[in-house]
DNA sequence: GTTTACAAATGACAGGTTGTCATATATAAT
DNA sequence: ATTATATATGACAACCTGTCATTTGTAAAC
């Protein structure tokens, strides 16, 4: 979390620093930025970066969280439109976050955003709601969910399933960026989807 | 990949290098180990290391092809034991994986394979076999599948569902190594399965 | 056995990085 | 006008990486 002086900076001088900030993430995978170059662009020293950030981290995270907000936003619109099917709503967000792609002025922010995507997500460039927020985008989501489409129906079961969407989706998004062919990569998508939605085996014992 | 001069090396000088290089890669996360901690526990010059391998990166996924090949065998293994259910041979799998965490040696390393592990595992730190690898592996999960078994079974959804498998695999044991509670994750882990195997939706059209 | 060719090891070096800290400069409060 | 507090600065120590001219080792040819 950026620290209260950058909080209390004026817009002006805060949005140059992400912009510059961004840039540089856009440019490179996370692990070869440096902080020399951002403050450079930015025009501050060396000293007040460490005055507004822990380190390169806390800002990457901070910038991400952005990102991570408009995302849930965006989920929980669209669930709302369909009618609480949590799984649609995952295949809408997915095509409307590739029809946006050539739209993105950030595009190369966002790509690696992707890219630097960990399967530990807790670690680092989480998608993932941290977890005060969590409870909170879980609960609206649970209310949003119509259960009646459902063979489970149990708040568990759903925000599992709803953890897997959110991993296959983003494994697919990250895929496209890595520029595997698109149109291959969303019918596997799509297919995969409908795989988890209807089962795999032919047969209901067990 | 190693270059030529680290193969013709002697077992010793070469096991010693990989011995403390995987000890740095246990102690901290991929972006935190130095090249310098390594070549000075392992008593090689700088300009050896880099008669050795690329750099860090180099060195990093040699040391992962390891693990990954051992975990392609075990699979297959399982595999054939069980008749060819390729579901149950990934629950087979990660229960004897979790079963050996406390017999592990090298567990400090294993661990941080899963944590630095990214979504996009082309890049860095890939479980997933290299592409020439893929094709001969695939080949062979082919053969042991019993298709007898499940709703689909072209060679695509098999594969894709495999894959599916894998990440939701990974991605357990991922938080499982981030200290997660153990049982609740294995619990969350085969319930997810059982959901993929039998299908989300109550009824089966689209 | 000596010379010649090639392969491997070395560490100093240039040029980069990060985080800190004493100091200077604002801004607010008395 | 003076004091107190918050913010900005850049030099600094301590690291890092990749390279390269040079030394050392080894094998082949004479």
């Amino acid at each position: 979390m950026p620290k209260k002086t950058f909080s209390s900076l004026n817009e002006e001088k805060k949005n140059k620093l992400l912009k510059c900030a961004k840039e540089e993430f856009g440019k490179m995978l996370y692990e070869d930025v440096s902080i020399n170059k951002i403050i450079q662009n930015a025009e501050i020293s060396r000293g007040s970066f460490y005055m507004y950030f822990e380190d390169k981290k806390d800002l990457y995270l901070y910038l991400v969280e952005n990102y991570k907000k408009y995302l849930v936003d965006a989920y929980l619109e669209i669930l709302k439109e369909i009618d609480g099917d949590f799984i649609k709503a995952w295949i809408c967000l997915y095509n409307k976050l590739i029809e946006n792609i050539p739209k993105l002025e950030n595009l190369a922010f966002i790509k690696n955003i992707y890219l630097n995507m960990k399967l530990s997500s807790e670690k680092i460039g989480p998608l993932k709601p941290s977890k005060e927020q969590r409870s909170k985008f879980e609960k609206e989501l649970l209310t949003y969910i119509n259960r009646s489409k459902y063979k489970y129906s149990s708040d568990e079961d759903l925000i599992n399933t709803f953890e897997l969407l959110m991993i296959m989706t983003n494994t697919s998004l990250a895929r496209i960026f890595l520029d595997f062919d698109q149109k291959k990569e969303i019918k596997k998508y799509e297919r995969m989807v409908n795989i988890l939605s209807y089962g795999v085996y032919k047969e209901e014992f067990k």
